[in-house]
DNA sequence: ACGAGAATTTAGGCTCGCCTAACTTACTGC
DNA sequence: GCAGTAAGTTAGGCGAGCCTAAATTCTCGT
């Protein structure tokens, strides 16, 4: 029996650590598409063996930042959930202002924002989007969560789950491979772009699309990681 | 006797941690106009207990970027005195692009400062300097060190001890108190002004300015956080 | 030359975040 | 229903940086 009783919900007002802000932010986004966070999964995403996860969403439920039944996965509370948000705004502005006032190239701004978002000040992070114009999404199509925490988290469906013959629009692309980003972009896959999936090989294999003029065939997985809508929808 | 051999100089490949830098910079500071740094003074200019600058110390030394020597102070190696102006650098341009990019007050740009430059990659601080023309100063008058570590270190007369009846220049200002810093800029104190200094009272008492048409008294410690030069100075 | 007081270091402890190894729980297929 | 496996947790440890309290060493003034 170790320490069994916890002092949960401690009024926080310290900032919170760059761990501790990463991790919210991986917990929001599998919760999003899955219900709860599976200790694994953010072990994976974070590169950090599963233990170290283990003990940190301890810490983290200690700090009330996150609901935690013992093998049952966690979940952020309405705290964690907020700090997540504001975290995820901070990347996604950062992100948009490298790319439109500093000429950053769309796959080299994951990276820098990854590190900036923990040390940047809300007013830095107001005056860069009032800079670019209070942008809506990010340079992947993500969209970036108001100030006070409201996002457009519709679900779009992957353009590896299109119909064949069906023209969609790109909404949104993975951020976090530079190397997928230049290839997406090369075939000219970038959000806004019209694709039509003319052709799907059985058992996973390629998809044949046409982008504007152009003809390509991508694999599965590159596809899973694009995200579209309906091509007529707003 | 504890650990007394140590395996100073190894390799160093790995990222500064944030505090180190900040070590480095401090020590940068207190070994151009001292000599060398003190214990006490690294710690009071960090806010941290001596003793725990004592350990720090010893892991700067380690790590090959301090020469030390018990009770005798401190002094960067080659390596930690490009490590510092590396960050030094990153302030400084990370201060003039926030005050000229993003119409930031040079009272509100250090504190920002003290947290990015740990966190920008040095393409960003490229980008930041190219994009305000390669700024020679930061917003307080302090030199800009090059990319490769170069930097003018021209010492410079504070204006507590000009002489009466002089007229000089403003070159640069203390930049860490952002209330000393919106007091300089009523007052007109800002890099490039010219001040005459018309009388200053005995015993330290204050000294009274000729600024453009305007006149006032400062205190010799403020005026000492104020350096000049000659007038007509390039 | 020497003792007081200032400066510095050492000793011992703490938290955070990470690790590996070993154990426990949950799930799955039969 | 039950064993085997996958998922998750606990145990025990480590380094970085910080702290306070207790030495130690240096510096000065006399
Ligand atoms: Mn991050
Ligand atoms: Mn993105
Ligand atoms: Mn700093
Ligand atoms: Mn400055």
């Amino acid at each position: 029996m170790t320490a069994r009783k916890r002092k949960a919900k401690a009024a926080r007002a310290e900032p919170l650590t760059a761990p501790v802000e990463d991790y919210l932010k991986a917990i929001y986004a599998f919760e999003r598409d899955s219900g709860a966070a599976a200790t694994n999964d953010i072990a994976q995403h974070l590169s950090i063996a599963p233990a170290s996860v283990s003990g940190m969403v301890q810490r983290l439920a200690d700090q009330g930042l996150v609901s935690y039944e013992r093998y049952r996965g966690v979940r952020l509370t309405a705290a964690g959930r907020r700090a997540a948000l504001r975290t995820i705004r901070r990347h996604r502005v950062i992100e948009a202002y490298l790319v439109q006032a500093l000429g950053y190239g769309w796959d080299g701004v994951h990276a820098e924002a990854e590190r900036l978002e923990h040390a940047a000040s809300d007013t830095l992070i107001d005056r860069m989007a009032a800079a670019i114009g209070e942008p809506v999404t990010d340079p992947h199509g993500a969209p970036i969560p108001t100030r006070d925490g409201t996002i457009d988290e519709t679900p779009h469906q992957s353009l590896a789950d299109a119909a064949v013959g069906t023209t969609t629009r790109v909404v949104r692309v993975g951020d976090e491979d530079p190397g997928m980003l230049r290839y997406l972009d090369a075939l000219g896959l970038r959000p806004g772009a019209e694709v039509t999936l003319t052709q799907r090989a059985p058992f996973d294999g390629p998809l044949t699309l046409a982008i504007g003029s152009a003809t390509c065939q991508v694999g599965a997985a590159l596809a899973s990681r694009v995200l579209v809508a309906a091509a007529g929808d707003d």
